[in-house]
Parts: structure tokens; C-alpha cells; sequence
DNA sequence: CGCGACGTTGATTTGCCTCAACGATTGTGG
DNA sequence: CCACAATCGTTGAGGCAAATCAACGTCGCG
């Protein structure tokens, strides 16, 4: 019994031999505050698995902003999607930085695939995650089109109550899409009417 | 040889009985221009498949306001993904509507699920089929973080050149997240500059 | 024809951005 | 452990892109 395996792949009912199998693709990284996983311009082939702490994954746009795509924390996979999953292969487009001290594990694509075609259960776990960052996906998008900053800000702190000891609130603001100094007129704003 | 299943599936190296089984589990479905498929709060438990038409799935927010989350034409599945797919299982959130006559093929996701299990090859079309998705997905996120409404909509009628003879403007706008009224003069900005 | 759906145009408002300055906090080297 | 610098957050003034509100032209269709 691997409680690392268990961890990631969501299930106890493995063989050991299996077990060895998924450990063996597994190549385990750690990463101080502030380094980065991946760069722009990388080349991407790999997945990651966030054990312990917490990444960002953001963009760096023709004006020299960021734009934040994705935080991740224990339990979550993490990668340069666009380039990793889109249509045609390209170099990595976003970076991803550790927020604060963490523990990764990296798979390449090729053997997850691999893995999902000899594993049916790995397979049926990494679809129930693709579909449920896919509805997490629509809502963000939704979200992004119906909601005020202010209240995206409110569905934020809510959505993830713990995050905010670990990012900077231009993290946040680079999120919601909107600037620090906007975050600061809202949170100003919000701690005043209460 | 099924040809809709070919098409479908994206796999010409089925078996006779492989194909029966997946043609018995879709139910063909007619829809006139502005017939819907699904409205929020209905019960959601299948996917679409497009085979002809064009559709658009979208949500009426508090105020009333229609925001488009998808279009769909032929050879795309939809379907309301946040309920479907989500944490918590919900009734429809969104709208599906014809925007020109269509033909669609249903099949429930219990059902899907079982093909995914009992035949790889679906499992894998199914699995590329949603890394694209996901790629494209964090595209339109990072489009609205970076850029102008402008620059969206230049993208949109790249990417999607033929769709303008059967969407209205309005659908547009309220997919790129800006009014009509807004799209208008973008439109004619562009055109006079020319 | 006449009505409704769609698109356009104008005047005004507004939410958020930009630019600039300045506290507060954190980190670091002497 | 303090001193100082860098990073981060806040505040203010002014500007702009897009929203809002309102009116009107145009097209297609019953």
C-alpha cells in the first residue's frame, strides 16, 4: 500500500504491483518559494502534482502584465495546458512559480497516457478530473462574463478561503482580471459596510 | 461500416458489433431554428452530439441578460457541462437553442460512461476530445484577461469564420461579454479603417 | 402592409484603469 | 539586531473603454 498512489490517483483498492508501476513514473521535485517549474517558451511535456504547497500559473502579456491562470494547491495537477493539450504542439506559453515551499511530482504526458491506457482505473480517475475542471472551467467563464469585480472577489474568497494566506492580493487581482489598485478600493469597500 | 459512428468517433477500425452497440445508444433528435434542447432547471443526464445545424448554449443572468458560453456546429458535442460534470449534481443552468434547423444525436452520460469502460477506443477519442477543450477553454480565459473587446472579436471571426452566417450579432456580443450596442461600433470601426 | 426582430447611432454615465505618491510590511546585509 | 531597501498595499486625481438609456433605420415575414 503506497499512501502516495492513494493520494493521487484516489484509490486504495490498487495491487501492489500496480502500485510500483504508477510510483515508477513518478519523479519527485522540490521547489523553494518563488522558483519556477516551467517558463515561457519551455518545452512542455510533462504533468505536475502538487503534494505539498502552493503554484501559480500565470502570463505575461505584450504589455508586460500578468495574468494569472490558475493557482494550485495540495491534491491538484498543474500544467501549461495550451501548449500540452492544444492542437498543435507548441512551447509553453504561461510560467508557473511556487507560491510558497513545495513538493511536486512530475509525469511526462507520454507515460500518463501510457498509464491510462494499461490502468482502466487511472483512466476513469483522470476523467472524472478532466470533467470536473471542465465544469470549474464554464463557471469561471460565466463568472467572468456576468459578475462585477467586486462580486467575482466575494466568489473568490469564498471559493478558496484558504488560498489567501498564501497569495498576494495582486495574485488575486491578476485572477479576477482587474488591478491591485482596484482589489485595494474593494476590499476597502467591503471592510467598511460590515 | 456505420458512417454516423465513423464520423462520431473518429474511427473507421470498429467492429460491425462495436458500432451496433454504440448506434443503439444514440437517440436522433430533429430540431426546427429556436427549438430548444435543454432550458435551465430542467434535469440534465446527456450529451449532445451535433451532426447538423448549429446551436448555442448560453445563460440568463439576474438582470436578464443572455451570456453565451458556447456555440456548436457540426461534429461538436454539448451540452450544460456545469451540470453534468459538477461537484454537486444540479439542474440545468443554461439555455441550449437552435440557432438553424439541426440534427443532434442524445446519449446519456450513464450510458457514455459504460461505452468509455467497455470499448478504449471511445475512451480515447472521449479523452482527446476534452484536453482539446481544456486547452481552448484556458484560451478564452486568457483572451478576456489580456485582451480588448476589439481584439476579441477580430479572434472570434478567425476562428470561427463561418459561424457569422447563422449567428446574429447579439450572440456574439454576448459571447464576447460586451453589448450589442458596443459590437456595433467595433464593427464599424473596423470596417471604416479599411 | 404592418409588426417585430435586429442593428445602428447619439448622449450620458460608470466601473475600472492609469499615473503618481506615499504608508506598511517584509526581507536582508552590515 | 538594527538599518535600509525592496516589495506590497493603499490612496487620490484624472481618463477612457464600454455600459446604459433612448431613439430611430432596416429588414424579413406573417
Amino acid at each position: 500500500m503506497n499512501p502516495l498512489i492513494t493520494e493521487i490517483f484516489q484509490d486504495d483498492s490498487m495491487s501492489d504491483d500496480q502500485a510500483d508501476l504508477l510510483y515508477s513514473k513518478l519523479k519527485k521535485i522540490h521547489l523553494r518559494k518563488n522558483e519556477f517549474l516551467l517558463k515561457a517558451n519551455d518545452e512542455v511535456n510533462d504533468l505536475y502534482y502538487v503534494h505539498q504547497g502552493c503554484l501559480r500559473s500565470y502570463i505575461i502579456d505584450l504589455e508586460g502584465k500578468e495574468h494569472t491562470l490558475q493557482f494550485a494547491v495540495k491534491g491538484w495537477w498543474i500544467s501549461d495546458y495550451i501548449a500540452l493539450y492544444g492542437k498543435t504542439k507548441t512551447s509553453a506559453v504561461s510560467y508557473i512559480q511556487s507560491i510558497k515551499d513545495a513538493t511536486i511530482y512530475r509525469i511526462s504526458k507520454l507515460e500518463f497516457d501510457n498509464l491510462c491506457i494499461a490502468l482502466p482505473k487511472v483512466a476513469n480517475v483522470n476523467k472524472r478530473k478532466m470533467e470536473l475542471a471542465f465544469a470549474s472551467f464554464q463557471n469561471r467563464i460565466l463568472e467572468n462574463l456576468t459578475l462585477s469585480a467586486k462580486q467575482r472577489y466575494l466568489n473568490f474568497i469564498n471559493a478558496y478561503p484558504n488560498i489567501s494566506n498564501d497569495v498576494k492580493n495582486y495574485h488575486i487581482a491578476s485572477y479576477l482580471g482587474i488591478t491591485t489598485e482596484s482589489l485595494s478600493r474593494i476590499r476597502k469597500e467591503i471592510s467598511t459596510r460590515s
